[in-house]
DNA sequence: CCACCATACTCAAAAAAGTGAGTAGTCATA
DNA sequence: TATGACTACTCACTTTTTTGAGTATGGTGG
């Protein structure tokens, strides 16, 4: 059970509110743990009752109340100790893969447009990465900012995610490729 | 719900058993589905009972009866609607990238212990695909194969996960690197 | 002024995934 | 000869994730 523990870490830098961690999640954490709105406002309140959070209510002239959390004594704690148990190994979960597996059976040109249209999204990943990475870095470069920085974990990450999407992106290109190689192999011949 | 797409794609090659299929996700599918032998066994039962597989019962001497299945017309017919459908965005799912979100907050040296085993891991899983590759594509070049090659789909979707690994393995090392660095700087500093 | 979007949540329920144990025979290894 | 590993599954249960709604208020664009 990581969603806690990805909540955490969420809220290490900052005081949030649900809504704003989901918000956050969207952009820094959904890269390696993806979880919904409902499922954040879940965990707060058991991580809460656990003690791993503590939380206040902010009373605002225009906007509801919200109530903002912060990690704990006991949460650190409890990140600590997850860190000191083996991680489990990470998945790949992906629809598209699926379809591709089933390539040679299915039609092509279909499977050209989904290949297309998931370019385009990890293509808009990686640039929103690229944003927040130069973000976090100010005007430092990256290996300045890695070897002096106070807060180099969400950069790391961002990292992984970078290089997760730019892996997605050059498979799709790679995938099209082939299969439109094969399409006109296949009209030609 | 793309378990059952995902079963229906694994079976495309050969008729298989549940066991084997539950072999034969760890090997391939696996990298882009993980699944456990119980699902793979309930997921077999549901196609069966919609028509989209038959199985068949083979009596073995020294064995138990296993029962082998394989993919009917209507399992093509809906991997192909299924292939005509949004496929929705793949997501990273990772223990360790929660850790190091955190890293500034955890214990450096059992982090770097957790990196360590996750690049083993990541090394030995780019060499076990490394392998599948060159067996899928017999003597051919990749390029020739990819071109004129029958079955296509599990070389692509292994491309991938060769990739993925790769990325897994590069990103650990780099972050290795980078918490061994600033941990020297604060002892020498 | 009316639709729509943003803030800030809550509730209920279904579906999917994971955990743990158990059955039962065969084969190799020590 | 027992120990464990492999084939081939099944069953029960819990946890996690997803789906789909609903509440209430305030501001923005046309």
């Amino acid at each position: 059970m990581a969603l806690r523990h990805a909540v955490l870490a969420a809220l290490l830098d900052e005081e949030l509110s649900g809504y704003q961690l989901a918000k956050a999640f969207d952009l820094g954490v959904a890269n390696f743990w993806h979880a919904l709105p409902q499922q954040l406002y879940a965990e707060l309140a058991r991580l809460e009752r656990d003690g791993l959070v503590t939380g206040r209510d902010v009373v605002q002239d225009t906007r509801p109340t919200k109530r903002l959390f912060r990690v704990t004594g006991a949460g650190l704690a409890e990140l600590d100790r997850f860190t000191a148990s083996a991680s489990k190994p990470s998945f790949l979960r992906d629809d598209l893969a699926v379809m591709v597996q089933a390539a040679d059976h299915v039609d092509a040109g279909r499977l050209i447009e989904r290949l297309t249209e998931r370019a385009a999204v990890a293509r808009a990943k990686t640039e929103l990465f690229g944003t927040l990475l130069r973000t976090m870095r100010g005007d430092r470069s990256e290996e300045e900012f890695l070897r002096h920085g106070e807060r180099i974990g969400p950069y790391l990450t961002c990292l992984r995610g970078l290089a997760f999407e730019q892996g997605n992106h050059d498979w799709c290109e790679r995938t099209i490729a082939v299969l439109r190689e094969r399409r006109a192999a296949r009209a030609g011949g």
